[in-house]
Parts: structure tokens; C-alpha cells; sequence
DNA sequence: ATTATATAAATGTATATACATATATTAGCG
DNA sequence: CGCTAATATATGTATATACATTTATATAAT
């Protein structure tokens, strides 16, 4: 849908103002699509993010900043997200060897299984779906990665 | 910044895979970005989102549904932004002459002012300041309108 | 060694989001 | 007309977000 539509809208300013409001727009309907998906996990985008982020250093634990530092979302509360992880035993806390301030997460064996389950759903109806070619992701991709200065 | 280091990446599993959590970054900036800017005048974003909504049908008053038809975000809770508003005497609600169910919304003077002197602190920090070409938000454009199928 | 500073995680709190339900009013249909 | 269904808004509620504060530990400085 264009966002035309999707915000009952004829004009824009110009396009950079439109490419921001595209920009929220896309990211809500994503959002959604995959909170959606994981619905039936019972899990939030959230949780699922933090445990996409376990995986990719399994079977290695990892310290709760360095989970924070790949969040998109930076002011996310990360030992909140990981509390409920742990209620739900897909995760476990450990303690740090070497700085006691430190908590190493780690995924457990049910965490693994319910993640993986739950990309199952999540793949083909977010990110496969998606109508564009590799091409013009990558083109995309420059033009996000351009869009927002310094930082 | 680029994405990678925005989220401590090195690889992503395809280009549009990468272009959705683009995009996610890339909103999550943007709202961050206009949030902290409206933080002097007292007002959240979406309650920001609303009084330009108003103002473009001011001076005619709009209903709450077609306020909520023009938000992005479709599952914000529109009568509650206008409470805030009202609390504010930025907005006031009206009896809608034609249908006892709805209610009208309308900007009073002072919201005007406030919204204007709001967007002058909010667009040079966020639309203005895009290190985008207008050709080259116009591509992006055509992508994200592409990008997310049916609905 | 003692104090100050910095860091990591957890906790507290106010507001926002997502969604369900309630209330009031109108429209449709037999 | 009288009943049902649909619509518009408001309210209720649980969780999430954003951000400040607290607690514990480690590092640095004198």
C-alpha cells in the first residue's frame, strides 16, 4: 500500500519529508506483522529480538550491555526483557567470572527450540515476503544508511 | 551512521534482511530524534502528530476517527492523545451537529501557536537535516511504497 | 589503603501502546 | 415501529518504553 493511502494523505511538502513519515510507516507495519507472528508464543518483538541476539553467539552467554548494544532499540530496558525471558526459562542468568558486576544470559535448550519455531513464522510472512529484489534492497540499504547524519 | 555499527553487525543473512532492521533503526532514530526536540514544549510525539493532523483542516474541526485514519501509527489511542491535548487547552472537543456519536476536535489559538513554534525546533533536526538528495528520497520512496505487500 | 569515580545491572516510575470492553447513538430490517 | 446490528467514542487493563535512581562492584588517584 502506499502511504498515500495508508495515512489519507494527497501531498507532501517535498519527498525527504515524505520519506520520514514512509520511514515510521514501514517500520509500524513491520512491527506489527512480527508481533503478530509471535502471538502465538507468547512472546513479545522485544523478547524475540534478545533471544535473535543469544543465538548469534550460542553457545556462548552473553553480558546484558553487550545484548543492549545490538538492540535497535536503544533505550530498551534489557534486564526487564530478560526477566521475562527467564519466567518463561528461555533464558538463564549466570554469574560473570572475571567482573561481578557483570550478568552472562544464555539461552536454554527450550529457548532454542521456541525461537527457532518462532522464526519459522516469522521469516516468510515479514522478511521473505518483502516485494523487492536483492537489487533494490541493496539500494535501500545505501540510502537508509545515508538518511540520518553524524551520530 | 550505518547500520552495522549501529548494531555491533557485521553480516546479515541477505540485503533484505538487513533493509527491514534498516528501517526499524532508522524510525527508532527519527522518533528519538523528534521526541527530544519537542521535550521543552511538554508534548509526545503523537501528541504532535494529532495537532498537525488538525492543523491541516484548521479551521474546520475533524472527527476522532478521521484523526486516527491520518495517524501512522493505527493503534494509537486517539481519544487519549486528546485528552491530553484538552488538558493543555490545546485542542477542545465539540458536539458534532450531524451525529451524536462523534465528537469534534478543533485547535484552539494557543495550540496553533504552540504547534508552530514546536515545528519550527522540530524540522531543521529532523526533515531539513536528511543527508538526501530530493531525487534520492524519491527512490527510496518508490521503494518503501514497494516494499510491504498487500494489505 | 582510602576515597572518589566509573561501570554494570537492577529497580522504580510515569507515560504510551496495544487491545478488550463498555456506553451511547444511529442505521437497517422484519 | 421495535428489535438487532453497526458505528463512534470513551474507558479499562496489561505490558512496553523512556528515563531516573539505586545497588553492587571495580578501577583510578592521592
Amino acid at each position: 500500500m502506499k502511504l498515500e493511502q495508508a495515512i489519507q494523505t494527497g501531498k507532501f511538502s517535498s519527498d525527504k519529508h515524505k520519506a520520514v513519515l514512509n520511514i515510521l510507516y514501514r517500520a509500524w507495519i513491520v512491527k506489527t506483522k512480527i508481533s503478530n507472528e509471535l502471538k502465538p508464543f507468547g512472546m513479545s518483538h522485544e523478547q524475540y529480538n534478545v533471544l535473535r541476539i543469544l543465538k548469534g553467539s550460542y553457545p556462548n552467554a552473553m553480558r546484558v550491555k553487550d545484548i543492549g548494544s545490538r538492540l535497535i532499540e536503544k533505550s530498551s530496558n534489557v534486564p526487564r526483557i530478560i526477566d521475562k525471558l527467564e519466567d518463561k526459562k528461555m533464558v538463564q542468568r549466570l554469574a560473570s567470572p572475571d567482573d561481578n558486576r557483570e550478568t552472562l544470559i544464555s539461552l536454554t535448550a527450550s529457548g532454542i527450540k521456541i525461537l527457532e519455531a518462532s522464526t519459522r513464522s516469522v521469516q516468510p510472512n515479514t522478511i521473505q515476503s518483502l516485494a523487492l529484489t536483492e537489487k533494490e534492497a541493496a539500494t535501500l540499504n545505501q540510502l537508509l544508511d545515508k538518511i540520518i547524519p553524524a551520530d
